[in-house]
DNA sequence: GTGAAAGCGCTAACAG
DNA sequence: CTGTTAGCGCTTTCAC
């Protein structure tokens, strides 16, 4: 049931009327407004502002056949990562005159969930889509429309569509080598789940790491990027006693560790190094601070908003790119070198 | 410069032909269907698949003049407040089938870009209006458009449109309460910034609380919401030495107290207790576990929403109706009898 | 420099 | 149960 046409706007034609032009000529000021003249576009300036006349957005899409927004894509943007991405998106594309719609996947946890947002967001009003995470999904159950330009970040997509993705491998090197140059060896790794790209990557390159600076890697502890996990990792590590340093995929969960580790009486780092993945803002205000590698979520905003629109400008689409934006080590205190 | 109607979609009409139906047959399957033959309707979901026919919103919205489509208006929703919030929002419109379209106003920081955000907003296609809060807004600094349903949480706009807030009274004499009975009475504060309404609101709270149990209150100690100014109070309080609680206006500011209480010497709850407000997800994982008021941030997404929609469909503007919702008190490991 | 006409895709209203 | 007509507000021709 459809809500009935409330409170009208004055539309082109109300203006017309009342500054005694055609409908064209309206238009035409409307828009930029070449080849009126300055008398003309006195009387319809001064018509408009007194009818408070407002482009029917609808109209000019139908019309123009572009929306002038873009989909978002995402889940849980209360975290850190999602919601400075989103930020970065909205912030791009406000400056190019595009806006955003959101659809969160949060509430259904089920795979089909997202290929439902997914049609949703089509049948929406959009003219291009940003997938950020979508983590339960796989390349093919995700059908999105023919044509429609999508650019993806972090997430099991990447390959399937153009992507920008932090250089997990480069920052997770960094980390480690940094623990390394430190004097520790015995380096472990509460990683992400298993189903995750940026996950995957992060172990990777850690094992990668160790193994070429001629060290056996130990088991990565499987985690869910949940401060809980941490912590119940972090138990376990302290129980065992064997690390003297541990590298986190995230920082929620080097949060979640260092609790764990405190309750232990072990201290951080005099006892166990920590390192985090994110810089989430209230790393800087852990106590100790939290040495951890910074992702230029941001970045990766605007940048998935130019991919988009270069697309949406270009037609046909460009192969697929695929965009690295660099990371950071950001050395606070939760790094120093193992005792003894 | 309009983008070319490329990769023109299905219409009904092309529906029609392939069916060998009318336009309008289609339009009543597209609809619910009713008083459509089975016969008839099976040949028109054919023919839908076929051409993989999706509805055009533009045109949709032209002719109903709705565009079931909500605009949020935010800022820094990188912050678990925000983010909380608008995940509620857009949880609840999704669940009446509305789309969230979302402004930032992050990156401009004047206050002209709040009223630059909303009269963009108001020129897009959106139904109604969700502030989240304005607070560097005055009530007639924000022009919106009439008629238009605007429902606000947390801001200054409160009292000028219908409102949804929670109870930030009651939470905040809970939490003083609590560090009362456990037999405080240096009990301080740091606040939030001058010109915001909830901030406001807990700081009276907090000195309303005390004077009613007979405890001159100190000077609050003015912050401004984030973690570092936490930390650079913080180390103004550990040096005077003299509150043995700390009631923050946020969890943020208590994540940097601790810290400053922490390089002090000074330990926490032992020493010093501290309470938070919020309850972010981090709260649980602070060490020690941060005792915290928790606010209901998902439930007040969806009162904004279902105060939107109620305007929308009641036409009429109820009289600024004000949803309270309760906090809650949030007992962890922070806050503890001060040593003798 | 200005106006007239036509149509984007959809649905409400009215036949039949 | 189904088809026809008309028009939402805008902009792109094409005339003048």
């Amino acid at each position: 049931m459809p809500l009935p046409p409330s409170r009208r706007a004055a539309s082109i034609a109300d203006v017309a009327r009342l500054a005694g032009v055609s409908a064209q000529t309206v238009s035409r000021v409307s828009n930029g407004g070449a080849r009126v003249s300055a008398d003309t576009r006195a009387r319809v300036v001064e018509a408009m502002d007194r009818l408070g006349y407002m482009p029917n957005h609808a109209a000019r899409a139908l019309r123009s056949g572009a929306f002038r927004t873009i989909g978002l894509l995402a889940h849980r943007f209360e975290r850190t990562g999602e919601a400075q991405t989103m930020s970065g998106v909205i912030d791009a594309a406000r400056a190019e005159g595009y806006t955003v719609t959101v659809v969160d996947v949060t509430a259904t946890e089920d795979p089909s969930g997202w290929e439902a947002a997914a049609s949703r967001l089509t049948q929406q009003a959009v003219d291009g889509l940003i997938v950020i995470r979508a983590e339960h999904e796989t390349p093919d159950s995700l059908t999105l429309p023919r044509g429609m330009p999508v650019v993806v970040s972090d997430s099991r997509l990447v390959g399937q569509y153009t992507a920008v993705v932090a250089d997990q491998i480069e920052g997770t090197t960094d980390a480690v080598r940094h623990l390394l140059d430190l004097g520790h060896r015995a380096i472990h790794h509460i990683s992400g789940p298993d189903d995750s790209e940026p996950a995957l990557a992060r172990a990777d390159a850690w094992r990668q790491t160790l193994l070429a600076a001629g060290v056996a890697p130990p088991t990565a502890w499987t985690g869910d990027w949940s401060a809980r996990s941490g912590y119940e990792l972090g138990r376990r590590i302290a129980e065992q006693g064997e690390a003297t340093a541990v590298f986190c995929a995230n920082d929620e969960t080097a949060f979640g560790l260092i609790r764990a580790l405190h309750e232990r009486g072990l201290r951080v780092p005099q006892d166990v190094s920590v390192v985090g993945f994110d810089d989430i803002g209230l790393a800087e205000y852990s106590s100790p601070p939290l040495t951890t590698v910074r992702q230029p979520f941001q970045r990766i905003g605007h940048e998935l908003v130019r991919l988009v629109l270069a697309r949406l400008a270009g037609g046909e689409a460009p192969a697929r790119e695929r965009v690295v934006v660099p990371c950071e080590l950001i050395v606070r205190e939760t790094t120093a070198p193992p005792r003894s």
